[in-house]
DNA sequence: TAGAACATGTAAGACGTTACATGATTCA
DNA sequence: TGAATCATGTAACGTCTTACATGTTCTA
């Protein structure tokens, strides 16, 4: 599961609880998966029956108790593992072009208000995406390389996002001036 | 569901049997799916109950027989309705960064064949995508504005795995020239 | 006083993949 | 002779999401 090795890199760089993980997997768009409750703790109880993680139980007053996760050698050894693994290509889910195959039943102003719509949403994803970056994030890194390495992971989106909304400018200026 | 909706797009450009559909669904990018029989004969059956689809038998001399889907005027309702639907941000997956991110117990050298192996998968899928795009298919288009449409589509693809293969080369260099 | 944050977990179901089952035909 | 294509479908399993359950504390 590819679920698994975000958690087990995440746990490498500092233990962590269920919770924890949940909103860090959940706030980062790098991390893909919604990071529910479900998935994410029935992870965690596979990865320390497979003997990658051990927890502690941190009691706290007047909170809930925590289970306070940490990588193993062995979970170390597995992460390393996946890290050498060979890519994949990236998956690419792009619904709007599900929407563009069949628009022929609809008229030019139908698809541009469509395309529209699609390219202002984006643009406010890019300045969200665009707005984290410069922040920086509070996180310390364990070297400048991957502080680098942390800076093109965003950059990636961003360019991934920047593509998307020049294609759609586009395609909106050649039905308008019906170039096809 | 998103499959049904591909499933209608394709029937309203022609009837077809779930085989034909299979076939087209996995042939292509753009619907992301991996165009299992599970899933399409029972959204067929989904689409049927729900009266947006009927079917008639064919039979075959020496071809198991055939069953003929077709949208019906509901479906092509359905249909119009979720072309108008407001569009999505598209979802990327991309293991690579998550591979990337905890990179931090690998080499330079290590990091770089990564990418480099990263670098040569796309660019392979690159060639295959603007092949596909340049022997342009036999399908038969509605109009110049529909055949414009799914020029852009591959275009789109394209695009993307072109930015994603640009900004492993410039990670590249920025790691060979440690410049961060 | 209502809801969000903290913290763990369960239940139900939708979505998705691989592999299996059947059986004729065609091609190497 | 063995594999691929045609054609429908089932079985088993894995992934992923939404919603629920519990109970305290802090904030608007």
């Amino acid at each position: 599961m590819d679920l698994c090795a975000a958690i087990l890199g995440l746990l490498s760089w500092k233990p962590a609880s269920g919770y924890d993980l949940k909103r860090i997997i959940s706030a980062s768009e790098i991390f893909y998966w919604s990071g529910n409750n479900n998935q994410i703790y029935k992870s965690l109880l596979e990865l320390q029956r497979a003997g990658l993680v051990t927890h502690q139980v941190q009691l706290q007053e007047s909170l809930p108790a925590k289970k306070i996760y940490s990588i193993t050698e062995k979970g170390l050894a597995a992460l390393r593992h996946s890290l050498l693994a060979d890519p994949q290509l990236p998956e690419l889910h792009k619904s709007l072009l599900i929407q563009l195959a069949w628009a022929e039943s609809l008229t030019d102003e139908e698809i541009l208000e469509l395309l529209e719509k699609y390219a202002s949403e984006i643009s406010t994803h890019l300045r969200m995406l665009e707005g984290q970056a410069t922040r920086g994030g509070s996180t310390q890194y364990r070297s400048r390389r991957e502080q680098y390495l942390w800076r093109r992971m965003t950059d990636n989106l961003i360019a991934a996002y920047q593509t998307e909304l020049d294609w759609t400018r586009q395609t909106q200026q050649a039905l308008r001036e019906g170039k096809y």
